[in-house]
DNA sequence: ATAATTAAATGGTTTAACCATTATAACAAA
DNA sequence: TTTGTTATAATGGTTAAACCATTTAATTAT
């Protein structure tokens, strides 16, 4: 029925005047906020406490700082970020673990699948299909630094293929929060790395029929697979 | 290969302190840091920058602030708060659209909905049907405020049956943002309630015999019934 | 016993100064 | 002229000391 009521702080009120300008669009990605001396004045208030309000902004990814002559307040592009972040936190603190990523990894990455291959149009496949001709190339010098690259890649291609930006950010905070926790070095051999090719290569056919359910499920096996690998690691 | 190089900010070292210190169990949920001008003096720095480390702290969901006597900050239990703060950011700077939510929620609950057929026990099933029977109630009285609250505790409680807190985080994330920003008053009527009635006593049936992917596709038409709904009140 | 008042702890804010970093301009050297 | 060095000033980072505002607890009055 009813809301919380507002807080009084001061600061408070700083934070939603200058977020509310930043997601109205009236201070645009890259635009640069006065200097702390001078908002101070606009805002009615001490440096210490518009100083607060900036940490609460720059927390919330809304702005960076940069230091020295010509810094300041920079309006950032919102970005997954903070959503990385708090997935960070969960896991650091044990309430989440490797067993909980990985399964809801392969629920996504599998759902991804299915919408990407509803929205699938001919230039799509092509970039897939560079992608996999790029990643066989580097399978054949034994580059693997290079070959895991790629299939991140081909990974991400098809988070942008769902044309749904909430799968994408999801997708990326995984990715990173399992690469600064669980694998930050991850060891590649032949026979992997042709385990993978072959699930891109029957992904794509899928994908050129049409058949959604069918690459879903390749990929998720492929998820398992790599999760399976790094549980095992550790 | 490398890493970005750390901040010099102090306020900076001192958030990392308190977090580590939070996130190794050190400070447990409940317990009460020093009052400011005591933690000031601990980590040698003034009151200003300790105040924006508590600012941080604050907007990553680790503390709350308490005014007056016996006031202070309180280390919280991590929960979903920070992930749902950086979806409604998503939603309000209008990265992120109505549909591509409804899509999101539709795939998520239909994962939840098999993993929960995976681990259901006697005690889930008991637990939902002793749902259905208070929504059945609500229905044959009209009482229709009350009727949503049990459907969307039995989404919670499918939500549970996961075992995986990632899923829950996730649901809480949507749920709240969608009632916050695009259903806040949701119209109920007789022929939509027996729908949902119909839609949980199908689940349940397909819970009993074990039957994952019909209560999957059950659950995940009910969710995008609602989100029809939802757009078409615009 | 209850209500009103006072005191003290604690977060919130202000002011004024100084320190640290960095882009730019001015200058010096090749 | 070009290139390297040095000074300048803009701007964020930090400090110190004071006062304000809120809230709990103790005290006092009814």
């Amino acid at each position: 029925m009813f809301k919380k009521a507002k807080q009084t702080r001061v600061f408070q009120d700083v934070v939603e005047q200058i977020q509310d300008a930043i997601l109205n669009g009236k201070l645009e990605p890259g635009s640069k906020l006065p200097p702390e001396r001078t908002l101070k004045d606009i805002f009615n208030t001490s440096r210490g406490t518009l100083r607060e309000a900036l940490r609460v902004l720059e927390q919330k990814g809304l702005i960076d700082i940069k230091l020295g002559v010509a810094g300041g307040a920079i309006v950032k592009r919102i970005d997954a970020e903070p959503i990385i972040e708090s997935l960070a936190l969960l896991i650091r603190s044990g309430e989440v673990s490797l067993e909980h990523i990985s399964e809801f990894r392969i629920k996504i990455e599998g759902s991804m699948m299915e919408l990407a291959a509803e929205h699938a149009k001919k230039k799509d496949i092509q970039e897939l299909e560079s992608l996999f001709n790029e990643a066989k190339a580097f399978y054949n010098n034994n580059e693997w630094e290079n070959f895991l690259k790629t299939d991140e890649k081909m990974h991400t291609h098809i988070g942008m293929m769902t044309r749904n930006p909430i799968f994408r950010f999801v997708q990326k905070s995984i990715h990173d929060n399992i690469h600064r926790y669980y694998a930050e070095h991850l060891s590649m051999n032949k026979k992997r790395a042709l385990e993978n090719l072959t699930d891109f290569k029957k992904i794509i056919a899928a994908l050129k029929i049409n058949d959604a359910k069918t690459a879903s499920s390749i990929i998720m096996d492929h998820v398992k697979r790599f999760s399976d690998k790094m549980q095992k690691n550790r």
